[in-house]
RNA sequence: GGGGAGAUACCCGAGUGGCCAAAGGGGGCAGACUGUAAAUCUGCUGGCGUAGCCUUCGGAGGUUCGAAUCCUCCUCUCCCCA
């Protein structure tokens, strides 16, 4: 085993903060003293089973813990999301059915285990404990925190300073998130920053329960690629972890220059150091950032893929976009009589008739490389290549 | 329990009887430019057989030639007082 000193350095490494920074030396200290892993424990929701980059921010963060011996609890929340959480500026989000949270923990173990290491990985449903809670558990739960120590969670304060509503289960959210560290006995709990309060009460909640207080490590948010916004789904600014390895070759590259740094950063394996060498290349004119943000965004495809469909994705990628040439796996049509508005609809280049109709006015859909405004016309019976947007293609075959 | 304010398209938000498919901004999409960058510029942004028609302004009724706008009831949210 490491010393608390080597630990503590890879610990440490991209995250945000640690509270409390000397409480983790001691706890590390006795793990080595008596042989004894911390319990690390990192939350997920059930409700969106398609990780994103932006999660293995955090996994990754887990996998170091378990690489220095220590043992990672992947906590599922099924019980928060049985309930359904009407909060926040998002969409309502829907109740789940117990079958449907089994499907999505399915689907995220066989996500998270691209990165984690499926045999020393501890997976723990919250409903376990959650489930038989009694009403008057929960109000004993309740009456260890009060409500103006919950108003100063940032979101809260905002909300009830705007006249927003806040329902009171919302309250609940965070003391069942604290409960489930009893429940873990976690040595030490991540999240996002977006998740510091949440972690501190669970620091309150232990101390209650005759628990010593978790370390709560945050790590940073990763923004979306918008490079403004966090990532995530609903705000469709992500890249799926399970999306194909052009999409999410091409996502990359579309990324602003100082987001691709960002992404660096929390993303690769890179030292700092190599990072902001790269940096000043760049800046001196040595290097072309187009370059690096393709090795960058291939060094991410393979490893959530594989080394081949990384250099494939890199190839199609620079054919499509760099020289404006058709890709060489497209979609197959074929219809017989067809106009346009229909096929473009069929293929679903378009939700609507109108959208077709818009894009063709805008000079967006064209056959062959030539630009059709007249989307009532059939084609010729012949072979086209048929591109709508900048993306969109299709082999059409018309008899 | 009492009093008041409010619910508008993906989001924010203007609109208080016809000129409203509904200003403006954000977002999104498309085109130009490029490194598919970013930034910028331009256009589009409910649906349909695009002439014109149909459905939309929390929900249900009503008044009116005509309603997002007026009335009644309902649902939900916020504020103040208790």
């Amino acid at each position: 085993m490491l010393s608390v000193e080597e630990q503590m350095q890879y610990i440490e490494r991209g995250a945000e903060e640690i509270i409390i920074y000397d409480d983790l030396k001691r706890k590390l200290e006795d793990s080595i003293k008596n042989n004894k892993p911390l319990r690390i424990k990192a939350g997920f929701d059930p409700t969106a089973p398609d990780l994103h980059l932006g999660h293995t921010v955090l996994i990754q963060k887990l996998k170091h813990f378990q690489d220095l011996g220590h043992q990672v609890i992947f906590l599922i929340g099924d019980f928060t999301g049985m309930i359904g959480d009407p909060s926040g500026k998002s969409e309502t989000r829907k109740a789940l059915t117990a079958e449907e949270v089994k499907k999505n923990a399915e689907t995220y173990k066989e996500q998270v285990f691209k990165i984690l290491n499926p045999e020393k990985t501890e997976i723990a449903f919250n409903s376990h404990w959650m489930g038989k809670m009694t009403a008057a558990d929960m109000i004993r739960l309740s009456s260890c925190y009060t409500v103006a120590r919950m108003l100063e969670r940032d979101d809260f304060t905002k909300r009830y300073k705007a006249n927003k509503a806040i329902a009171i289960h919302e309250f609940l959210y965070p003391l069942v998130q604290a409960y489930d560290s009893v429940a873990l006995k976690a040595d030490v709990e991540l999240g996002g920053t977006d998740q510091k309060f949440n972690l501190l009460v669970g620091r309150e909640i232990q101390k209650a329960y005759g628990q010593k207080p978790q370390i709560a490590l945050t790590m940073p948010i990763l923004e979306g690629l918008d490079g403004v916004q966090k990532m995530s789904k609903s705000l469709n600014n992500y890249v799926g972890i399970t999306e194909n390895p052009d999409d999410m070759f091409g996502k990359l590259m579309s990324v602003s220059d100082d987001l691709m740094f960002r992404y660096m950063l929390l993303l690769s394996d890179r030292s700092m150091e190599s990072i902001e060498n790269v940096k000043s290349d760049i800046k001196a004119g040595k290097l072309h950032p187009m370059r690096i943000k393709k090795d960058f965004a291939a060094e991410i495809v393979e490893r959530f893929h594989n080394r081949a469909s990384a250099e494939n994705a890199r190839k199609n990628f620079e054919k499509v976009f760099s020289k404006r040439e058709n890709p060489d796996e497209m979609p197959i049509v074929e219809y017989t009589g067809m106009d346009l508005l229909k096929i473009i609809r069929d293929v679903k280049f378009a939700p609507s008739n109108s959208e077709a109709r818009r894009l063709a006015k805008q000079g967006a859909v064209s056959l062959n490389g030539e630009k059709v405004y007249d989307l009532e016309r059939i084609p010729e019976p012949g072979e086209y290549v048929l591109k709508v947007g900048k993306r969109k293609f299709a082999k059409l075959i018309c008899k």
